[in-house]
DNA sequence: GATTGTTTTAAACAGATGTTTAATTTTCTT
DNA sequence: AAGAAAATTAAACATCTGTTTAAAACAATC
Protein backbone atom coordinates (compact mmCIF):
# COMPACT_ATOMS: atom_id res chain seq x y z
CA UNK A 1 0.00 0.00 0.00
CA UNK A 2 0.99 3.01 -1.13
CA UNK A 3 1.53 5.38 2.26
CA UNK A 4 0.08 8.96 2.17
CA UNK A 5 2.38 11.74 1.87
CA UNK A 6 1.67 15.50 1.99
CA UNK A 7 3.50 17.62 -0.85
CA UNK A 8 3.61 21.25 -1.00
CA UNK A 9 3.78 22.08 -4.85
CA UNK A 10 1.15 20.23 -7.05
CA UNK A 11 3.32 20.72 -10.04
CA UNK A 12 6.72 19.49 -10.50
CA UNK A 13 8.04 18.19 -7.08
CA UNK A 14 4.81 16.45 -6.08
CA UNK A 15 4.72 13.04 -5.18
CA UNK A 16 3.65 10.36 -8.59
CA UNK A 17 0.36 9.63 -6.78
CA UNK A 18 -0.31 13.68 -7.18
CA UNK A 19 0.98 14.30 -10.82
CA UNK A 20 -1.08 11.39 -11.69
CA UNK A 21 -4.26 12.65 -9.97
CA UNK A 22 -3.92 16.23 -11.28
CA UNK A 23 -2.76 15.04 -14.93
CA UNK A 24 -5.69 13.14 -15.19
CA UNK A 25 -8.57 15.74 -14.03
CA UNK A 26 -7.24 18.24 -16.54
CA UNK A 27 -7.05 15.36 -19.69
CA UNK A 28 -10.37 14.34 -18.45
CA UNK A 29 -11.52 17.60 -18.51
CA UNK A 30 -10.30 18.60 -22.12
CA UNK A 31 -11.33 14.76 -23.52
CA UNK A 32 -13.65 13.20 -21.23
CA UNK A 33 -12.76 9.84 -20.09
CA UNK A 34 -12.91 7.14 -22.72
CA UNK A 35 -11.19 9.52 -25.08
CA UNK A 36 -8.14 10.00 -22.52
CA UNK A 37 -5.90 6.93 -22.68
CA UNK A 38 -3.94 6.27 -19.61
CA UNK A 39 -0.65 6.23 -21.85
CA UNK A 40 -1.95 9.96 -22.41
CA UNK A 41 -2.13 10.50 -18.88
CA UNK A 42 1.50 8.92 -17.90
CA UNK A 43 3.36 10.62 -20.53
CA UNK A 44 1.93 14.28 -19.92
CA UNK A 45 2.30 13.79 -16.05
CA UNK A 46 5.89 11.65 -16.99
CA UNK A 47 5.30 8.87 -14.74
CA UNK A 48 5.66 4.92 -16.23
CA UNK A 49 2.26 3.65 -16.79
CA UNK A 50 2.05 0.72 -14.46
CA UNK A 51 1.95 3.57 -11.52
CA UNK A 52 -1.68 4.06 -11.87
CA UNK A 53 -2.85 0.30 -11.43
CA UNK A 54 -0.50 0.52 -8.42
CA UNK A 55 -1.67 3.85 -6.60
CA UNK A 56 -5.63 3.58 -8.12
CA UNK A 57 -6.01 -0.17 -9.09
CA UNK A 58 -7.41 0.79 -12.07
CA UNK A 59 -8.65 3.54 -14.90
CA UNK A 60 -12.12 3.61 -12.97
CA UNK A 61 -10.56 3.73 -9.18
CA UNK A 62 -8.68 7.03 -10.60
CA UNK A 63 -11.34 8.53 -11.84
CA UNK A 64 -12.64 7.54 -8.76
CA UNK A 65 -10.19 9.10 -6.51
CA UNK A 66 -10.28 12.33 -8.46
CA UNK A 67 -14.26 12.54 -7.91
CA UNK A 68 -13.85 12.52 -4.23
CA UNK A 69 -10.92 14.98 -4.78
CA UNK A 70 -12.62 17.63 -5.96
CA UNK A 71 -16.38 17.24 -5.52
CA UNK A 72 -15.93 16.55 -1.62
CA UNK A 73 -16.02 20.52 -1.00
CA UNK A 74 -18.90 21.01 -3.61
CA UNK A 75 -20.71 18.92 -1.63
CA UNK A 76 -19.56 20.41 1.53
CA UNK A 77 -20.35 24.45 0.32
CA UNK A 78 -23.85 23.37 -1.15
CA UNK A 79 -24.40 21.22 2.46
CA UNK A 80 -23.53 24.73 4.39
CA UNK A 81 -25.64 26.78 2.17
CA UNK A 82 -28.82 24.62 2.43
CA UNK A 83 -28.49 24.55 6.09
CA UNK A 84 -28.39 28.72 6.17
CA UNK A 85 -31.51 28.25 3.80
CA UNK A 86 -33.61 26.17 6.07
CA UNK A 87 -31.83 28.66 9.31
CA UNK A 88 -33.05 31.58 7.57
CA UNK A 89 -36.69 30.88 6.80
CA UNK A 90 -37.67 28.81 10.07
CA UNK A 91 -40.72 27.03 9.92
CA UNK A 92 -41.79 29.08 6.27
CA UNK A 93 -40.46 28.07 2.82
CA UNK A 94 -37.12 28.61 2.00
CA UNK A 95 -36.73 30.72 -0.98
CA UNK A 96 -35.97 29.37 -4.32
CA UNK A 97 -33.73 31.88 -5.36
CA UNK A 98 -31.32 30.86 -1.92
CA UNK A 99 -31.98 27.23 -3.07
CA UNK A 100 -30.55 27.80 -6.24
CA UNK A 101 -27.88 29.85 -5.07
CA UNK A 102 -27.14 27.20 -3.05
CA UNK A 103 -26.64 24.68 -5.59
CA UNK A 104 -25.03 26.66 -8.42
CA UNK A 105 -22.48 29.12 -6.29
CA UNK A 106 -20.60 26.14 -4.86
CA UNK A 107 -20.18 24.33 -8.00
CA UNK A 108 -19.40 27.28 -9.99
CA UNK A 109 -16.98 28.44 -7.48
CA UNK A 110 -16.16 25.86 -4.67
CA UNK A 111 -14.24 22.76 -6.41
CA UNK A 112 -10.43 24.40 -6.45
CA UNK A 113 -9.30 27.84 -7.55
CA UNK A 114 -7.49 28.74 -10.76
CA UNK A 115 -7.44 26.41 -13.71
CA UNK A 116 -8.10 22.97 -11.35
CA UNK A 117 -11.42 24.65 -10.50
CA UNK A 118 -11.80 25.22 -14.43
CA UNK A 119 -10.54 21.54 -14.95
CA UNK A 120 -13.05 20.11 -12.37
CA UNK A 121 -15.65 21.83 -13.92
CA UNK A 122 -15.55 21.02 -17.45
CA UNK A 123 -14.78 17.20 -16.61
CA UNK A 124 -18.11 17.10 -14.27
CA UNK A 125 -19.91 19.16 -17.51
CA UNK A 126 -18.26 16.76 -19.79
CA UNK A 127 -19.48 13.48 -17.97
CA UNK A 128 -23.03 14.61 -17.32
CA UNK A 129 -24.26 13.33 -20.31
CA UNK A 130 -21.54 10.58 -20.51
CA UNK A 131 -22.78 7.02 -21.75
CA UNK A 132 -20.10 5.21 -19.75
CA UNK A 133 -22.10 3.23 -16.93
CA UNK A 134 -18.89 3.44 -14.78
CA UNK A 135 -18.96 7.34 -15.34
CA UNK A 136 -22.50 7.22 -14.65
CA UNK A 137 -21.82 6.04 -11.57
CA UNK A 138 -19.51 7.40 -10.45
CA UNK A 139 -20.87 11.32 -11.01
CA UNK A 140 -24.64 10.15 -9.86
CA UNK A 141 -22.86 8.46 -5.95
CA UNK A 142 -20.63 11.81 -5.54
CA UNK A 143 -23.64 13.63 -5.72
CA UNK A 144 -26.90 11.72 -5.21
CA UNK A 145 -27.26 12.67 -1.28
CA UNK A 146 -27.14 16.44 -1.65
CA UNK A 147 -29.08 16.57 -4.80
CA UNK A 148 -31.94 14.91 -3.03
CA UNK A 149 -31.76 17.47 -0.39
CA UNK A 150 -31.72 19.96 -2.80
CA UNK A 151 -35.15 18.38 -4.97
CA UNK A 152 -36.18 18.20 -1.76
CA UNK A 153 -35.93 21.80 -0.60
CA UNK A 154 -37.22 23.14 -4.17
CA UNK A 155 -40.48 21.21 -3.47
CA UNK A 156 -41.29 22.31 -0.01
CA UNK A 157 -40.28 25.79 -1.53
CA UNK A 158 -43.02 25.26 -4.38
CA UNK A 159 -45.99 23.06 -2.54
CA UNK A 160 -48.72 24.22 -4.93
CA UNK A 161 -45.87 22.77 -7.86
CA UNK A 162 -47.34 19.19 -9.38
CA UNK A 163 -45.14 16.99 -9.19
CA UNK A 164 -44.81 16.37 -13.31
CA UNK A 165 -44.06 20.91 -13.59
CA UNK A 166 -41.65 20.31 -10.83
CA UNK A 167 -39.35 17.74 -12.80
CA UNK A 168 -39.27 19.80 -15.67
CA UNK A 169 -38.58 22.78 -14.13
CA UNK A 170 -35.64 20.81 -12.38
CA UNK A 171 -34.10 19.56 -15.69
CA UNK A 172 -34.00 23.64 -16.91
CA UNK A 173 -31.96 23.62 -13.42
CA UNK A 174 -29.54 21.26 -14.32
CA UNK A 175 -29.44 21.42 -17.88
CA UNK A 176 -28.61 24.98 -17.43
CA UNK A 177 -25.99 24.39 -15.21
CA UNK A 178 -24.14 21.46 -16.68
CA UNK A 179 -24.11 23.27 -20.15
CA UNK A 180 -22.38 26.32 -18.44
CA UNK A 181 -19.62 23.78 -16.78
CA UNK A 182 -19.29 22.06 -19.51
CA UNK A 183 -18.38 25.25 -21.57
CA UNK A 184 -18.42 23.46 -24.78
CA UNK A 185 -17.86 27.00 -26.74
CA UNK A 186 -20.76 26.76 -28.68
CA UNK A 187 -22.73 29.40 -27.97
CA UNK A 188 -19.89 31.44 -27.89
CA UNK A 189 -19.51 30.32 -31.75
CA UNK A 190 -23.19 30.99 -31.90
CA UNK A 191 -23.21 34.63 -30.93
CA UNK A 192 -20.39 35.64 -32.40
CA UNK A 193 -18.24 37.24 -29.91
CA UNK A 194 -15.42 36.23 -27.40
CA UNK A 195 -16.52 36.16 -24.24
CA UNK A 196 -15.23 34.77 -20.90
CA UNK A 197 -17.34 32.16 -20.04
CA UNK A 198 -14.94 31.29 -17.31
CA UNK A 199 -15.94 34.33 -14.94
CA UNK A 200 -18.13 32.12 -12.86
CA UNK A 201 -19.39 35.17 -10.99
CA UNK A 202 -21.31 36.66 -13.96
CA UNK A 203 -22.60 33.30 -14.53
CA UNK A 204 -24.21 33.12 -11.34
CA UNK A 205 -25.14 36.65 -11.22
CA UNK A 206 -26.92 36.32 -14.66
CA UNK A 207 -27.99 32.63 -14.55
CA UNK A 208 -29.75 32.28 -10.72
CA UNK A 209 -32.14 35.24 -12.09
CA UNK A 210 -32.74 33.68 -15.08
CA UNK A 211 -33.51 30.36 -13.29
CA UNK A 212 -35.61 31.93 -10.52
CA UNK A 213 -38.13 33.70 -12.63
CA UNK A 214 -38.66 30.02 -14.60
CA UNK A 215 -38.95 28.39 -11.45
CA UNK A 216 -41.26 31.04 -9.38
CA UNK A 217 -43.67 31.30 -11.94
CA UNK A 218 -47.06 29.90 -10.98
CA UNK A 219 -48.14 26.36 -11.55
CA UNK A 220 -49.78 25.46 -14.67
CA UNK A 221 -48.47 26.20 -17.93
CA UNK A 222 -49.50 29.23 -19.82
CA UNK A 223 -51.93 28.14 -22.29
CA UNK A 224 -50.60 30.69 -25.28
CA UNK A 225 -47.63 28.66 -25.57
CA UNK A 226 -48.25 28.19 -29.02
CA UNK B 1 -35.20 -19.44 -45.96
CA UNK B 2 -36.54 -15.99 -45.63
CA UNK B 3 -33.97 -14.41 -43.04
CA UNK B 4 -35.92 -11.38 -42.78
CA UNK B 5 -38.62 -12.63 -40.56
CA UNK B 6 -36.00 -13.81 -38.44
CA UNK B 7 -34.51 -10.58 -37.74
CA UNK B 8 -35.09 -9.09 -34.09
CA UNK B 9 -34.21 -6.15 -35.33
CA UNK B 10 -37.19 -2.96 -35.68
CA UNK B 11 -35.54 -2.51 -39.69
CA UNK B 12 -36.05 -5.70 -40.21
CA UNK B 13 -36.58 -6.57 -44.29
CA UNK B 14 -34.71 -3.67 -45.44
CA UNK B 15 -31.97 -3.18 -47.14
CA UNK B 16 -28.19 -3.67 -45.65
CA UNK B 17 -27.31 0.07 -45.37
CA UNK B 18 -30.54 1.22 -43.56
CA UNK B 19 -30.24 -1.73 -41.33
CA UNK B 20 -26.73 0.16 -40.55
CA UNK B 21 -27.89 3.43 -40.76
CA UNK B 22 -31.40 2.68 -38.07
CA UNK B 23 -29.22 0.12 -36.21
CA UNK B 24 -26.26 3.26 -35.84
CA UNK B 25 -28.96 5.78 -34.34
CA UNK B 26 -30.51 3.63 -31.78
CA UNK B 27 -26.85 1.99 -30.53
CA UNK B 28 -25.21 5.44 -30.49
CA UNK B 29 -28.24 7.23 -28.74
CA UNK B 30 -27.85 4.43 -25.85
CA UNK B 31 -23.79 4.56 -25.80
CA UNK B 32 -22.73 7.81 -27.52
CA UNK B 33 -20.09 7.50 -30.71
CA UNK B 34 -17.06 5.97 -28.92
CA UNK B 35 -18.59 3.48 -26.66
CA UNK B 36 -20.15 1.47 -29.27
CA UNK B 37 -17.85 -0.46 -31.90
CA UNK B 38 -18.01 -1.16 -35.66
CA UNK B 39 -18.83 -4.67 -34.17
CA UNK B 40 -21.53 -3.79 -31.87
CA UNK B 41 -23.47 -2.53 -34.77
CA UNK B 42 -23.31 -4.68 -37.84
CA UNK B 43 -23.71 -7.55 -35.40
CA UNK B 44 -27.29 -6.11 -34.01
CA UNK B 45 -27.92 -5.38 -37.16
CA UNK B 46 -26.50 -8.98 -38.77
CA UNK B 47 -24.51 -7.74 -41.17
CA UNK B 48 -20.49 -8.12 -42.08
CA UNK B 49 -19.18 -5.46 -40.77
CA UNK B 50 -16.97 -4.66 -43.90
CA UNK B 51 -20.13 -3.69 -44.98
CA UNK B 52 -19.82 -0.24 -42.86
CA UNK B 53 -17.12 1.13 -45.00
CA UNK B 54 -18.44 0.16 -48.19
CA UNK B 55 -21.34 1.61 -47.54
CA UNK B 56 -20.68 4.77 -45.45
CA UNK B 57 -16.11 4.75 -46.34
CA UNK B 58 -15.51 4.86 -42.38
CA UNK B 59 -17.17 5.11 -38.81
CA UNK B 60 -17.69 9.10 -38.86
CA UNK B 61 -18.53 8.71 -42.18
CA UNK B 62 -21.81 6.68 -41.17
CA UNK B 63 -22.03 9.05 -38.01
CA UNK B 64 -22.28 12.09 -40.82
CA UNK B 65 -25.34 9.87 -42.47
CA UNK B 66 -27.46 9.36 -39.63
CA UNK B 67 -26.87 13.21 -38.77
CA UNK B 68 -27.92 14.09 -42.14
CA UNK B 69 -30.73 11.63 -42.14
CA UNK B 70 -32.23 12.71 -38.75
CA UNK B 71 -31.40 16.57 -38.24
CA UNK B 72 -32.72 17.57 -41.75
CA UNK B 73 -36.26 17.43 -40.87
CA UNK B 74 -35.33 19.51 -37.78
CA UNK B 75 -33.47 22.29 -39.66
CA UNK B 76 -36.44 22.69 -42.00
CA UNK B 77 -38.92 22.65 -39.34
CA UNK B 78 -36.87 25.28 -37.54
CA UNK B 79 -36.95 27.49 -40.58
CA UNK B 80 -40.15 27.27 -41.24
CA UNK B 81 -41.42 28.92 -37.79
CA UNK B 82 -38.65 31.25 -37.88
CA UNK B 83 -39.68 32.57 -40.98
CA UNK B 84 -43.30 32.99 -39.47
CA UNK B 85 -42.12 34.27 -36.65
CA UNK B 86 -41.00 36.96 -38.74
CA UNK B 87 -44.16 37.06 -41.05
CA UNK B 88 -46.22 37.13 -38.21
CA UNK B 89 -44.74 40.19 -36.35
CA UNK B 90 -43.42 42.34 -39.77
CA UNK B 91 -41.49 45.59 -38.75
CA UNK B 92 -41.52 45.06 -34.69
CA UNK B 93 -39.44 42.67 -33.02
CA UNK B 94 -40.33 38.95 -32.76
CA UNK B 95 -41.84 37.45 -29.35
CA UNK B 96 -39.50 35.65 -27.68
CA UNK B 97 -42.04 32.58 -26.64
CA UNK B 98 -42.34 32.60 -30.60
CA UNK B 99 -38.68 32.32 -31.08
CA UNK B 100 -38.37 29.49 -28.34
CA UNK B 101 -41.26 27.84 -29.72
CA UNK B 102 -39.37 27.69 -33.43
CA UNK B 103 -36.49 26.04 -31.64
CA UNK B 104 -37.85 23.79 -29.25
CA UNK B 105 -40.50 22.09 -30.72
CA UNK B 106 -38.95 20.62 -34.04
CA UNK B 107 -36.37 19.31 -31.49
CA UNK B 108 -38.51 17.67 -29.66
CA UNK B 109 -41.20 16.60 -32.40
CA UNK B 110 -39.55 16.28 -35.77
CA UNK B 111 -37.27 14.11 -36.16
CA UNK B 112 -38.84 11.02 -36.76
CA UNK B 113 -42.14 9.48 -34.98
CA UNK B 114 -42.07 6.70 -32.03
CA UNK B 115 -38.50 5.02 -31.00
CA UNK B 116 -36.51 6.35 -33.98
CA UNK B 117 -37.03 10.48 -32.98
CA UNK B 118 -36.30 9.36 -29.59
CA UNK B 119 -33.06 7.61 -30.61
CA UNK B 120 -31.65 10.54 -32.29
CA UNK B 121 -32.96 13.00 -29.39
CA UNK B 122 -31.30 11.40 -26.86
CA UNK B 123 -28.40 10.64 -29.12
CA UNK B 124 -27.93 14.40 -29.53
CA UNK B 125 -28.29 15.26 -25.84
CA UNK B 126 -25.13 12.88 -25.45
CA UNK B 127 -23.26 14.51 -27.80
CA UNK B 128 -23.89 18.05 -27.02
CA UNK B 129 -20.63 18.08 -24.82
CA UNK B 130 -18.64 15.23 -26.47
CA UNK B 131 -14.85 15.70 -26.56
CA UNK B 132 -14.51 13.92 -29.61
CA UNK B 133 -13.36 16.43 -32.45
CA UNK B 134 -15.19 14.64 -35.11
CA UNK B 135 -18.11 14.12 -33.24
CA UNK B 136 -18.26 18.57 -32.14
CA UNK B 137 -17.63 19.26 -35.72
CA UNK B 138 -20.50 17.04 -37.45
CA UNK B 139 -22.76 18.25 -34.37
CA UNK B 140 -21.92 21.92 -35.00
CA UNK B 141 -21.86 22.09 -38.45
CA UNK B 142 -25.55 20.22 -38.83
CA UNK B 143 -27.12 22.92 -36.77
CA UNK B 144 -25.00 26.01 -37.42
CA UNK B 145 -26.63 27.83 -39.99
CA UNK B 146 -29.82 27.64 -38.38
CA UNK B 147 -29.19 28.01 -34.67
CA UNK B 148 -27.12 31.28 -35.76
CA UNK B 149 -29.96 32.74 -37.41
CA UNK B 150 -32.01 31.63 -33.58
CA UNK B 151 -29.33 33.49 -31.96
CA UNK B 152 -29.62 36.58 -34.26
CA UNK B 153 -33.97 36.24 -33.88
CA UNK B 154 -33.29 36.47 -29.80
CA UNK B 155 -30.97 39.11 -29.80
CA UNK B 156 -33.52 41.12 -31.74
CA UNK B 157 -36.22 40.30 -29.71
CA UNK B 158 -34.40 41.85 -26.84
CA UNK B 159 -32.80 44.62 -28.35
CA UNK B 160 -31.95 46.01 -24.77
CA UNK B 161 -30.02 43.08 -23.46
CA UNK B 162 -25.98 43.72 -23.57
CA UNK B 163 -24.24 41.00 -25.11
CA UNK B 164 -23.15 39.47 -21.92
CA UNK B 165 -26.19 39.18 -20.33
CA UNK B 166 -27.55 37.46 -23.73
CA UNK B 167 -24.74 34.96 -23.68
CA UNK B 168 -25.92 33.50 -20.13
CA UNK B 169 -29.71 33.24 -21.22
CA UNK B 170 -28.67 31.37 -24.70
CA UNK B 171 -26.80 28.69 -22.37
CA UNK B 172 -29.76 28.60 -20.03
CA UNK B 173 -32.12 27.68 -22.78
CA UNK B 174 -29.39 25.82 -24.95
CA UNK B 175 -28.66 23.49 -21.76
CA UNK B 176 -31.96 22.97 -20.82
CA UNK B 177 -32.91 21.90 -24.36
CA UNK B 178 -29.46 19.70 -24.45
CA UNK B 179 -30.29 17.97 -20.82
CA UNK B 180 -33.71 17.32 -21.63
CA UNK B 181 -32.75 15.58 -25.14
CA UNK B 182 -30.49 13.56 -23.43
CA UNK B 183 -32.64 12.50 -21.10
CA UNK B 184 -30.53 10.73 -18.70
CA UNK B 185 -32.33 9.67 -16.10
CA UNK B 186 -30.56 11.79 -13.48
CA UNK B 187 -33.54 14.15 -12.71
CA UNK B 188 -36.14 11.10 -12.49
CA UNK B 189 -34.43 9.51 -10.00
CA UNK B 190 -33.80 12.79 -7.74
CA UNK B 191 -37.73 13.13 -8.04
CA UNK B 192 -38.14 9.83 -6.99
CA UNK B 193 -41.13 9.29 -8.82
CA UNK B 194 -41.50 7.86 -12.32
CA UNK B 195 -42.17 10.32 -15.11
CA UNK B 196 -42.76 9.49 -18.84
CA UNK B 197 -39.86 12.06 -19.88
CA UNK B 198 -40.52 10.98 -23.31
CA UNK B 199 -43.54 12.67 -23.53
CA UNK B 200 -41.76 15.74 -25.61
CA UNK B 201 -45.40 17.60 -25.31
CA UNK B 202 -45.01 18.06 -21.75
CA UNK B 203 -41.83 18.82 -22.22
CA UNK B 204 -42.85 21.79 -24.22
CA UNK B 205 -45.91 22.72 -22.06
CA UNK B 206 -43.68 23.39 -19.16
CA UNK B 207 -39.74 24.18 -20.40
CA UNK B 208 -41.16 27.35 -22.97
CA UNK B 209 -42.83 29.24 -20.37
CA UNK B 210 -39.86 28.52 -17.99
CA UNK B 211 -37.03 29.50 -20.47
CA UNK B 212 -39.65 32.41 -21.59
CA UNK B 213 -39.82 33.98 -18.10
CA UNK B 214 -36.12 34.00 -17.47
CA UNK B 215 -35.71 35.61 -21.19
CA UNK B 216 -38.08 38.41 -20.77
CA UNK B 217 -36.82 39.97 -17.67
CA UNK B 218 -35.38 43.05 -17.91
CA UNK B 219 -31.63 43.50 -17.99
CA UNK B 220 -29.42 43.91 -15.60
CA UNK B 221 -29.00 40.93 -12.77
CA UNK B 222 -31.12 41.53 -10.02
CA UNK B 223 -29.00 42.87 -6.70
CA UNK B 224 -31.03 40.67 -4.22
CA UNK B 225 -29.20 37.36 -6.20
CA UNK B 226 -27.60 36.63 -2.59
C1' DG C 1 -26.26 -17.72 -70.97
C1' DA C 2 -22.28 -14.93 -70.73
C1' DT C 3 -20.66 -10.54 -69.07
C1' DT C 4 -21.06 -6.79 -66.81
C1' DG C 5 -21.18 -4.03 -62.21
C1' DT C 6 -22.67 -4.22 -57.45
C1' DT C 7 -22.89 -6.15 -53.04
C1' DT C 8 -21.50 -9.37 -49.42
C1' DT C 9 -18.23 -12.07 -47.10
C1' DA C 10 -14.30 -14.33 -44.17
C1' DA C 11 -10.00 -13.23 -42.91
C1' DA C 12 -6.36 -10.54 -41.75
C1' DC C 13 -4.24 -6.02 -40.75
C1' DA C 14 -1.76 -2.63 -37.82
C1' DG C 15 -2.38 -0.04 -33.93
C1' DA C 16 -4.25 1.23 -29.39
C1' DT C 17 -6.25 -0.06 -25.03
C1' DG C 18 -6.17 -1.34 -19.79
C1' DT C 19 -3.75 -4.45 -17.09
C1' DT C 20 -0.16 -7.49 -15.19
C1' DT C 21 4.33 -9.40 -14.30
C1' DA C 22 8.70 -9.72 -12.36
C1' DA C 23 12.81 -7.41 -11.69
C1' DT C 24 14.93 -3.27 -10.01
C1' DT C 25 15.50 0.95 -7.49
C1' DT C 26 14.39 3.90 -3.78
C1' DT C 27 12.96 4.81 0.94
C1' DC C 28 12.41 3.95 5.60
C1' DT C 29 13.26 1.32 9.94
C1' DT C 30 16.15 -0.97 13.00
C1' DA D 1 25.14 -0.44 7.60
C1' DA D 2 21.59 -4.22 6.89
C1' DG D 3 17.17 -5.68 5.96
C1' DA D 4 12.36 -4.84 4.92
C1' DA D 5 8.84 -2.32 2.78
C1' DA D 6 7.40 0.76 -0.72
C1' DA D 7 7.79 2.59 -5.15
C1' DT D 8 9.24 2.56 -9.90
C1' DT D 9 10.34 0.45 -14.12
C1' DA D 10 10.62 -2.04 -18.85
C1' DA D 11 8.38 -5.40 -21.05
C1' DA D 12 4.83 -8.23 -22.28
C1' DC D 13 -0.14 -9.56 -21.90
C1' DA D 14 -4.68 -10.40 -24.09
C1' DT D 15 -8.23 -7.99 -26.08
C1' DC D 16 -10.44 -4.66 -28.73
C1' DT D 17 -10.42 -1.00 -32.25
C1' DG D 18 -11.37 0.83 -37.28
C1' DT D 19 -9.97 -0.48 -41.63
C1' DT D 20 -8.54 -3.17 -45.70
C1' DT D 21 -8.03 -7.09 -48.75
C1' DA D 22 -9.28 -10.28 -52.16
C1' DA D 23 -12.36 -13.71 -53.20
C1' DA D 24 -17.10 -15.06 -53.55
C1' DA D 25 -22.07 -14.28 -54.37
C1' DC D 26 -25.52 -11.66 -56.35
C1' DA D 27 -28.04 -8.73 -59.70
C1' DA D 28 -28.84 -6.66 -64.01
C1' DT D 29 -27.94 -6.04 -68.94
C1' DC D 30 -27.03 -7.52 -73.44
Amino acid sequence: MPQAELRENASAGSSTRERILHTAARLFSESGFDNVSLRDITTAAEVNIAAVNYHFSSKVGLLNVVFEHYATPVNAARIELLDECDRKRGDSPPAVEDILWALLSPAFHAPASGDEGRYFRRMLGRMSSSANPDVRRILFSTFDTVAMRFVDMMARACPDLPREELFWRLTCVYGAMMYAQADNGRIRTLAGDSFDSTKMDDALKYMIPFLTAGFTLPPGAKPGAK
